[in-house]
DNA sequence: GACGCTACAGTACTAAGTACGAAAACGCCA
DNA sequence: TGGCGTTTTCGTACTTAGTACTGTAGCGTC
């Protein structure tokens, strides 16, 4: 009854660990990580639970190896480049990616044995940095700051719970209601004079911040 | 047969909110968030499972309540004083009462009902730095990325297998061995060459990125 | 054409959240 | 002191989710 691989109707191509994983990113991304449930990805894939564990050993490794699908997605750093703008460019495609997979950051969180993807990443910024002129010890400073900064970033933007421009000020409003101006009066202060007006995108602020600490790291370089 | 509140052996007092949520903290705190269960938690209060849910609402509602507590733990800037070592006082506050709790980091994520301790905490946040002179806007700037800093620094610290001096080396090595120098000579430079001197602690990085990030936005402050 | 390998599925056990309702303890008053 | 409502705790049982163990269909090989 059951189709099977090469058989007439090709809506089924053949289960893979590559497709498992890309069938539990398309969970968390629709559902949340939440809902990622081996039944559930199981669902997705057009198959019986118990099928997805012969990819993959258990949940733990379905976690680890989309960790590392999703940081395979941020753009690499090319060690040859102006090491200003190549650093920009993996910050800001790291903070994209962060806001297509939001789940990720909590994730990254709890799991320490690190993918190929994961290395690569690490090993080129790192080498951007060398490359730049920074010595050891300030480029640890370096990239423990941008890390920081933008791993943090995301994590902050994740539970926002808005996105875009304008949509902060519904929910802010919301939320601004019930709490009290003379309790919270700097929390009033920032919804109603800044963040409720129009045009206002909380993402935005991300652009200050990385160009404060690439402009300070850029003045601790010695001139080339 | 069961011990009755005021009963001569005092050791069970009377369950409470308050208990319940201590209660799943220390859980947290020596376990892990993921061994928080419902039935640990009663455990740990010395009572029967269904008896925590008089207290909460659901496992959420201690998911939310536990996350405010740590807030609370956190020491408030006060306006008054000296806004540079007010907000670092904070900051610094801030990442140990994270490594404290590391599963509060990740809890953050999910959770977005801000419980009253949090906003206490980010009022006054605020109000130190509209004090400062700081412009509406500028506040935000700075708010944004002194928090993406803290809570993404604590988001690595947390991730990172190791805690204090010294203990990174170990750790370090035995993933060095495991990935070649041809494939990410950067990351092996940084691992022989600066984490694994004795002495090392990752930890010290916080202080790099606070004093830069502090440094440039007073610089940003006009004069007094 | 028996054997074994690959790929998938069925059954069933366990842990955890929690709805529902019983029951124990307590306070209050007659 | 005994009855009664309220507060607090507990027992039972249902549901969802991870996964161990076992079965089986298709296919290649000698």
């Amino acid at each position: 009854m059951s189709k099977r691989v090469g058989e007439t109707s090709g809506a089924r191509t053949q289960l893979s660990r590559e497709r498992v994983l890309r069938g539990a990113v398309a969970v968390a991304d629709r559902d949340g990580i939440g809902a990622l449930t081996i039944r559930s990805l199981a669902q997705e894939l057009g198959v019986k639970p118990m099928s997805v564990y012969y990819y993959v050993a258990n949940k733990d490794e379905i976690l680890d190896g989309i960790v590392d699908l999703v940081f395979g997605e941020i753009e690499l750093p090319s060690p040859g480049g102006d090491w200003r703008s190549e650093i920009r460019r993996r910050a800001v495609s790291a903070r994209a990616v962060l806001r297509r997979h939001p789940w990720a950051i909590a994730l990254m969180e709890s799991r320490t044995t690190p993918g190929p993807a994961t290395l690569r990443h690490h090993d080129a910024t790192l080498g951007t940095l060398r490359g730049a002129g920074f010595s050891v010890g300030m480029t640890a400073h370096a990239y423990a700051l941008l890390d920081a900064y933008v791993y943090g970033f995301a994590l902050q933007e994740s539970s926002l719970p808005f996105a875009g421009p304008d949509t902060a000020a519904e929910v802010t409003e919301s939320i601004a209601q019930q709490i009290s101006a003379e309790d919270y009066p700097h929390l009033i202060e920032m919804a109603t004079e800044h963040v409720l007006r129009p045009g206002y995108d909380w993402g935005d602020e991300f652009e200050f911040g990385l160009g404060l600490i690439l402009d300070s790291l850029a003045a601790s370089l010695p001139e080339a």
